[in-house]
DNA sequence: AAATAAAATTAGGTCAGCCTAATTTTATAC
DNA sequence: GTATAAAATTAGGCTGACCTAATTTTATTT
């Protein structure tokens, strides 16, 4: 069996070998799960021994196979709470993480499908991240930072890549929401600021910072 | 914060105090959780520093206003989850209860909230038990055991007395079913067997230990 | 290439939640 | 009421998942 904590191990090692490939490192790691560096260490070490991860001295851990599989594993499970949460009982994009953080432990491979189902096989969750499939297996990810596009273009906003809950209410107090169409009007040169038509409609200024964490695909 | 082991503990002594009323026996506990005695005697004393429990050495453990409360809390999701379960997500009432023994530890009092509204509020979870409300009420409980009627009586089965996989099967496997009507056409006075017609149509037999364990209302 | 700083590891705890074996207390039988 | 059985407690341990302090390794400056 697998233990609690041992699940957020991979479920971090996991996201944080994604952003920088190869090796995740102790602090990363010690950082992301707000655990001492000594403790993860120590921790690794045996995760290495039940062959979770491969770790090299000084060098970082790195998951296996085995490992990689139950860490996407609690991703699916994460995402498809999420969607559940907010599209069934109407919770907000910024209320459901500390929710899918349980829910992801639940342990029924029965009960996901089920709920996998019954949400529609979705693809996304409420931020657009993708969600596995039961083999783990992602739809091709075509997004891209708005912070990238060019004066002119029409996107679609598709996903955040910040997920902390200032950045999401920020994002809906200024009403950008996920599918919403957006149009650039000018960046302006000095601190690439992006103007913005929104639905055909409002016109907005968004800085440099936030544009950067909006995800988008070309409409 | 309240941990998942004293979580177990608190539901499983409001549960065998519901039974034999007075105080919970130390090896009653310690077989419903399937603990050592000796580590439930420490346990219990360490929960009663915490104000969750009253203990008496060799006598027992009895929750208190505080214990009852978090107990009923978690009885109360788990009889909601369980619903949860059958109605949307259409599991049998003999698959739901270890995923909601996971689920009940969930904590997120938004979240309880939001799926009894979702679930119109239930005052009963799939097997017929009570559905504690935010506060703890329960309605009034007007079922009695099958075994408890007398030949002739028109009842609706509305619950179980034992919840055990192999006596929900059975009775699926005998089509009888939450919500039937149950005609008592006769009962055995050698073995007190019950000659039943549900539904107003199949005719059906059934022992003492199966009847004692079905709970009706008079229709 | 030394010196310094940062990252990682080792050594030696703690605490929760369990266990077994031994002992004491309470209940039941004779 | 004494003997026996059952239940509960005490004593002493163990493991998982953390911690701090000290040390070692690796990276960055000068
Ligand atoms: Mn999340
Ligand atoms: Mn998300
Ligand atoms: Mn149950
Ligand atoms: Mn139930």
């Amino acid at each position: 069996m697998i233990s609690l904590a041992e699940e957020n191990y991979l479920k971090n090692i996991y996201k944080l070998s994604e952003k920088n490939s190869g090796a995740v490192t102790t602090s990363s790691l010690a950082d992301a799960l707000q655990i001492n560096a000594a403790s993860v260490t120590d921790f690794v070490k045996k995760m290495a021994e039940k062959k979770m991860v491969t770790y090299q001295k000084s060098k970082g851990a790195m998951l296996t196979e085995a490992g990689k599989k139950i860490a996407l594993k609690i991703i699916r499970k994460h995402r498809l709470w999420e969607v559940w949460l907010v599209n069934t009982l109407n919770f907000k994009w910024d209320e459901v993480h500390d929710i899918a953080e349980q829910l992801e432990h639940v342990n029924s491979d029965m009960l996901i499908e089920r709920l996998d189902n019954h949400l529609g096989n979705p693809t996304a969750d409420p931020h657009g991240d993708l969600i596995p499939d039961a083999k783990g297996k992602f739809i091709k990810d075509r997004s891209k930072p708005l912070l990238k596009c060019i004066a002119k273009q029409k996107v679609k906003f598709i996903g955040v890549a910040e997920h902390s809950n200032s950045f999401l209410q920020f994002l809906t107090k200024n009403n950008l929401k996920i599918g919403d169409e957006l149009f650039i009007e000018r960046i302006e040169a000095y601190d690439q600021s992006f103007h913005l038509k929104i639905n055909k409609k409002t016109k907005k200024v968004f800085s440099k910072e936030v544009v950067k964490n909006i995800l988008i695909v070309l409409a």
